[in-house]
Parts: C-alpha cells; sequence; structure tokens
DNA sequence: CGCGCGACTGCATAATCATGTGATACCGCG
DNA sequence: CGCGGTATCACATGATTATGCAGTCGCGCG
C-alpha cells in the first residue's frame, strides 16, 4: 500500500516541466505520477493516474489551465488542484478560485516552498504566494464602512451576546445546541432570540438568518 | 528615521495579550506600540500611535473586532490589519474579509509564523493561517462547472420546483405560506423540503437557507 | 432612589417543523 | 415492460420554535 503522495503536473514550458519534474521525484513522500505539457487529456489522466495533488499550469495550449481545473474538479472533486503561473492577475485569480482551486503559485515559488504547499494543500490548507493571497482578499466586496451608515443600524443596535446567537443560528444551530454551546438555559436563548427578532423585525428563525446574510450583520 | 515596523495589539484575553507583547516587543526590527484589551478607542488610539499593522482579536467586549477593523479602515486604510481568532468560522472570515482584513491568523500560531506574518502583511502579502486560507477559497461562489456538470451538484441537483420552494424559504415564508402561494398542499411542501435537506446535506430550515445564500443556491 | 437595559431563568401553551410511512399519476429511458 | 425521478397528497407523532407572562441580578445614569 503507497502512502506517498501522487503528484501529476501539466506544465508546457520543458524546462520548468524538467526541474518539476525532478524536484517531486527526488522529493521524500511524493511520488511522480506524471508529467505533460497539455491537460487535452486530463480526465482520462487523472482517472488513470489518480494522483492526490495535481500542479496545473493556468497558461496551456489547447484547453487552458482553468478549464482542466474544472474538469478535475467534475470528476474528481478531492484532488487538491495547485494553480501555476506567471502572472498575478486578478481575473485569472477570480477564474481559478471560482473553479475551485485548492492553491495558487506564482511560478517563481522557490522549490522548498513549492514543497511545502504540496504537503500544505494534502493537510488542508490553501497555499497561496503571498501577492496572491492579497490578490484573494482584495476580491471580496468591501462592506460598507461603518460610521453612521443607516444600513449598520440594525447590526449597532444587536447587543454582543445577540450577535453571537445570531451567528450560531447562521451556523445552522437551534436552541438547545446554542444553549449547550453558550452553557446557559434553554429559555435564555429563547429571550435573546425573541429580542432579535424584534430588533431585526422578522418574525422567524429564517427570516433572521437570511436578514443577517444578505445584510452581513453577524 | 524610524525604520521598524509599529505593531498595535487589541486582544483581551491578559495572557495572550502580555505574550504577544513580549514576542512583538523582543523581535528585531518590530516595535510594540500598544496592547489594549478593548478597541472601543480604536480611532485615536491609531492616530495617536501610528501602527503600521494592527493584530486585532475578533472577539472582545464592548466593540467586537471587526468593528474595530472597519473603524481602522475608514480612518486609517494602509494600516495593515491581521485578524485573530480562536475559531475558523466561516462567517467570521467572510466578515473579516468583506471588512478589509489583510490577514487572519489563529490565535494558536506559533510565534516564529507570527512574526513572519507580520512582515509578509508588511511585504504587501495576506498571511492566513491554512484552515483560513482554505475557507476563504471556499467562500467564492463556485462557477458553473463545465459541459459535464457534477461539481455544481448541489445547485444543478435540485428540479426547478424545489428551487422555487427553497427561495420562499429564503424569504422566510412558512411552510404554510409556501402551500398558498405555489397553490399546493402544505404536505406537499414538506415532501419537497424533506427532499431539498437530503441535496443539501442539512436538517433544518436555517440550514437550508443559509447554505443557499452562502453558495447562491437560488 | 427609580429606571432602563442586558443577561439570565422558568413555566405554560400553541404553532410549526421534521420524520416516517404510505400512496397515485406522469414522464422518460433502457 | 420495469425502473427511477418528480410532483402531489395524507396521516401520525415527536421535536422544536415562538409567544406570553413572570421574575432576579447587576450596571449605569439622572
Amino acid at each position: 500500500m503507497e502512502t506517498s503522495t501522487r503528484v501529476l503536473i501539466y506544465e508546457d514550458n520543458p524546462d520548468l516541466q524538467a526541474s518539476l519534474s525532478q524536484l517531486i521525484a527526488g522529493a521524500p513522500g511524493l511520488s511522480l505520477v506524471g508529467a505533460f505539457g497539455n491537460c487535452t487529456q486530463v480526465t482520462t489522466d487523472v482517472a488513470r493516474l489518480q494522483p492526490h495533488v495535481v500542479l496545473m499550469d493556468i497558461d496551456m495550449p489547447g484547453i487552458n489551465g482553468i478549464e482542466g481545473l474544472r474538469r478535475i474538479k467534475a470528476n474528481a472533486p478531492t484532488i487538491n488542484v495547485v494553480m501555476l503561473t506567471v502572472f498575478e492577475e486578478n481575473d485569472r485569480v477570480f477564474g481559478a478560485v471560482c473553479a475551485g482551486a485548492d492553491g495558487y503559485l506564482l511560478k517563481k515559488t522557490p522549490p522548498a516552498r513549492l514543497l511545502e504547499a504540496i504537503s500544505e494543500v494534502r493537510a488542508g490548507g490553501a497555499p497561496m504566494t503571498p501577492a496572491i493571497a492579497r490578490q484573494v482578499l482584495q476580491l471580496f466586496p468591501k462592506a460598507p464602512a461603518s460610521p453612521s451608515a443607516g444600513n449598520d443600524e440594525s447590526a449597532a443596535n444587536l447587543s454582543a451576546r445577540e450577535r453571537e446567537i445570531l451567528r450560531l443560528l447562521v451556523e445552522g444551530y437551534s436552541y438547545k445546541m446554542i444553549a449547550a454551546d453558550r452553557g446557559i438555559s434553554i429559555d435564555t436563548v429563547r429571550s435573546h432570540i425573541k429580542k432579535i427578532y424584534e430588533k431585526l423585525h422578522v418574525r422567524s428563525m429564517t427570516e433572521a438568518v437570511s436578514k443577517a446574510l444578505r445584510q452581513g450583520l453577524t
């Protein structure tokens, strides 16, 4: 029974493909199952080679890396796919993360960091080159600034405890679960929830959760 | 002309505040400009102390860390704010990144990594604990998979009727109201909702609504 | 001091949700 | 044809939610 991490590489630049292959093949705990210059056969490749991690070049002839990523995720969603790119363009980053990328690294990433990234993605992380991570955070919609925004009225009106409890509602906690989580009685939970409803002008949990999520109240 | 990174800490746990303070104060290239247990005076603190980096605890009495973050960003957007938390909850992560967080670390992050994070954020990166980075990527709406979709299972898997009914749940409709609205019996509504729960792997209305809104299923 | 507020608690009750079991009709597909 | 899936419906039961009423305690404020 093989316990090493099976890595598959898609990279059209021959030099980089060679050096990545060497790096992976020579790294303890990793095994290189394949290295290709394009991902036109990605579906069959993946089915045949059963990789745990795919290093996917974004720019390749034929099918681009994002499409390759999509196909992998469509057919084998548990495979971790780390995107590799020369550039840091926003639209590429956005496209890749929306397609389900598990990590995103610049090609110039030093070898040690690349190996680290592989083990990180295997452990459930999402390795990103710092500049990419920054871009990822900046892709999020910015909430309106706080000061006296009318929108934040509802939020500012909730007490800290009420906000905590609303958060747990959003997570799908029942009254009983909230009580257990916060170490209070279920009747206390009810009281807080009743108050939340009044402040948010809602009459049910679903309305409260919906409003909270839509207005970023929690 | 001082060239060290000025760090301001907001952390209400006295032990952690003390150890963070010691860490920062003792690190070459960093200087600790303040450490407080709450961020009620964040605006004046920041104006007075002129930090480059703020380490901000998410949970604090009075004004919570996300609100503190918002105020910093509203008044001094160039200050880098790294959020600290015990937990990894999705809504917190989402709230923080929408409020403009520059990084997000778990409190249990080892000291060496924390120092690294500070220099990383200064260099334009966005330091994130691996698990948080994973969550950040997962916060993005998933694009429709390419033609032979399997990835969009949850979304594509709901029938038209189920999707209609989920939409009404999100609007806060009760079973009875849905039945009236669609001209069907309440037991029919129940059957559909049961099926929706199975497909979405949830067990309550609030979970379904939450999931629907977060993943753009409706 | 009284007041308002937040956090906490209890009890009773009605309404609503969630689950299981069962069923029919219709459609498309191999 | 049988099968699976969708839409529809009913009944019974237990669990959970929502509401009303009542209360205590601590805090800050005029």
